[in-house]
RNA sequence: GGCCUGUUGGUGAAGCGGUCUAACACAUCGCCCUCUCAAGGCGACAUUCACGGGUUCAAAUCCCGUACAGGCUACCA
């Protein structure tokens, strides 16, 4: 069979061979030791967290070494393609100001590029072609009923599925056959032409894994479809190839496949590039199983979740790096306040098995960085934040900016020797500080007494109120009040003996915050009067006795 | 079904033949502090590393089986 007759029957029309390509993507001109990595989504509009654990690995990598970090969509499939789904993809990376060096929408570009899979067509095809012509790979006209017959002989037979060996019934067509075919317009997909024996094992290097058993790969699987774009795999093998890609890090669900890479990789006479496979995020779904996470059931794990809650983009890198690299939490924990573009992220401190998801750990995370913030840093952040989400309540936090930087002191605890960390992100702040907002009505506690004494202790205190008093008169005032009804104010005392009293100042306290706040638990009290003014707070504490 | 990967506490996880009655962190619980909450301080929390065999003076660590989990087995990535 003379096969490059055969590659011309099926690519008559290619402008250059695959020369002009190397020539055009030349080697980089990069220091030495520095890695090129890239992060390479599909345009399916949703990216969640386990896109961002990948990405933030690759950018660690490249940018720790001097080296590039760069984007490409591969949007293969039509399929799955959905319309804005790149501009997601890049104001989510911006959002976490995850930098890239070139690619799709970046400027500049670079010089690598196209950087959509689409675009590149060509590209594929012309490399496909020589393929052909050295018998490495072959048209293949089966359709869909066609494949799926022989899968379902393979399964009546118990023999492996997939089209391969004596199953591959275009492999040895001969050029006649093809012809035809093509004459009648049918339309075919480009196969390799595997030699593998899938009896062979050999073990490989991965960056993550150490030794991984790879088998020889016997299956000839697609490169280009039916219409005329490549497939993964093939694709992978030509671009990171043609891009310079030293490192491919992927997740781990490529290693099923990676020995069809390995064979591309050689039939082409490329140099291979070093592999690492990431483990896959997991969750513990309501059956209490865990399973990898999953866009369709996962809605919650999309990024722009935590973007609308309000998470500082930040603290969930922080958060990943803590999952992706085992040692990098010591180093923060010894080096609280650098940056964590200091660490020295490697990829054999990665984990090896599938790693669950844990909010608490990321709101732990958060409230510790957010505690670090100065009040600027925080109304910035918030600023920010209610423009985006709650442009109408601008002006009720930011038109008085005295009052919320009042508010924001004392929940932040500036003032105390130890900062409070109640704050995890900007929507469970504003829900935290409504209660001095009038605007919004916030849920109210229960009472835990009759009403009777409720309405004894808010009268007697409204009475003796003073919003001149300081603290300690203030609480001497409580205390007064609640002795009054047979609570007592030595806490000591009544933790000693709780039976020999009604109880103590804490539920003195409890009600008068109940009345004023409408929660059980907030802050100091006094000064959360202080700030509310007098007005209010009485009017508050009045309201509270009309309700009885 | 076949192939690959993994299995240390509620969670992340260190550990790479003796120093492991298993580091560290989160969570949880107790005490202290305290007008509540949070924070903070102190303390508790795997005699045991999925299970069963084996190698060895010695195994979470090496070997072999089994079980379980995840992935791949698409003209999806």
């Amino acid at each position: 069979m003379d096969y490059q007759k055969l590659a011309d029957l099926i690519y008559p029309n290619l402008e250059h061979d695959t020369q002009y390509y190397e020539d055009m993507f030349p080697e980089r001109d990069l220091p030495k030791g520095a890695q090129v990595l890239r992060t390479a989504p599909s345009p399916t509009g949703f990216i969640h967290l386990g896109n961002l654990y990948g990405a933030l690995a690759d950018e660690r990598v490249a940018h720790q070494s001097n080296g590039v970090f760069y984007l490409r969509i591969e949007d293969t499939d039509l399929k799955r393609k959905v319309d804005g789904a790149v501009e997601t993809i890049i104001s989510v990376f911006d959002y976490f100001k995850i930098r890239f060096d070139e690619g799709a929408e970046v400027e500049p570009m670079g010089k690598y590029g196209p950087y959509y899979q689409r675009q590149r067509a060509e590209i594929y095809q012309t490399y496909a072609k020589k393929l052909i012509s050295e018998g490495k790979a072959y048209p293949c006209f089966c359709t869909e009923e066609e494949l799926n017959e022989i899968r379902e002989k393979q399964t009546a037979l118990n023999v492996g599925t997939g089209y391969y060996g004596e199953w591959a019934i275009w492999r040895n067509a001969t050029y006649e056959q093809v012809e035809e075919r093509i004459k009648n317009g049918e339309p075919f997909v480009i196969r390799m032409r595997a030699m593998g024996n899938p009896e062979i094992k050999h073990t490989v290097h991965d960056e993550i894994k150490g030794d991984v058993v790879v088998t020889e790969n016997n299956m000839d699987a697609v490169l280009i479809k039916n219409d005329g774009i490549p497939t993964y795999h093939f694709a992978h093998a030509i671009d990171d190839h043609l891009m310079h890609t030293t490192i491919v890090l992927r997740g781990e669900e490529w290693l099923g496949t990676w020995n069809i890479h390995l064979e591309l990789f050689n039939m082409l006479g490329f140099k291979l590039p070093k592999y690492a496979h990431t483990t896959v995020l997991m969750k513990i779904d309501e059956t209490g199983t865990k399973r990898k996470l999953s866009k369709r059931k996962d809605p919650e794990l999309s990024l722009d979740y935590y973007r609308q809650l309000g998470y500082h983009p930040y603290a969930i890198k922080i958060y990943l790096l803590t999952i992706l690299n085992w040692n990098f939490e010591e180093w923060y924990l010894k080096n609280p306040d650098a940056d964590i573009e200091t660490f020295k992220f490697s990829l054999d401190k990665m984990g090896q098995s599938g790693t669950l998801f844990d909010l608490e750990k990321l709101n732990n995370i958060c409230k510790t960085y957010l505690s670090k913030f100065s009040l600027e840093e925080m109304k910035d952040y918030l600023r920010e934040f209610v423009k985006t989400y709650h442009k109408d309540d601008y002006d009720i936090y930011f038109g008085n900016e005295e009052k919320l930087d009042k508010i924001l002191t004392l929940g932040m605890g500036l003032n105390l020797k130890k900062r409070r960390k109640d704050y995890i992100n900007a929507s469970q702040i504003l829900e935290s500080i409504a209660l001095y907002y009038d605007e919004f009505k916030s849920q109210k506690d229960e009472y835990r007494f009759d009403n009777e004494l409720v309405k004894n202790v808010l009268a007697d205190f409204f009475s003796s109120y003073k919003y001149a008093d300081d603290n300690n008169t203030w609480f001497e005032k409580v205390k007064t009040i609640g002795e009054k009804y047979g609570f007592t104010g030595d806490m000591k005392a009544y933790r000693a003996n709780p039976e020999q009293f009604k109880g103590s100042v804490s539920d003195i306290a409890e009600i008068i915050r109940i009345a004023v706040t409408g929660q059980k638990n907030t802050p100091d009290l006094w000064t959360i009067m202080q700030i509310l003014g007098e007005d209010t707070s009485l009017r508050r504490i009045n309201d509270a006795l009309k309700e009885l």
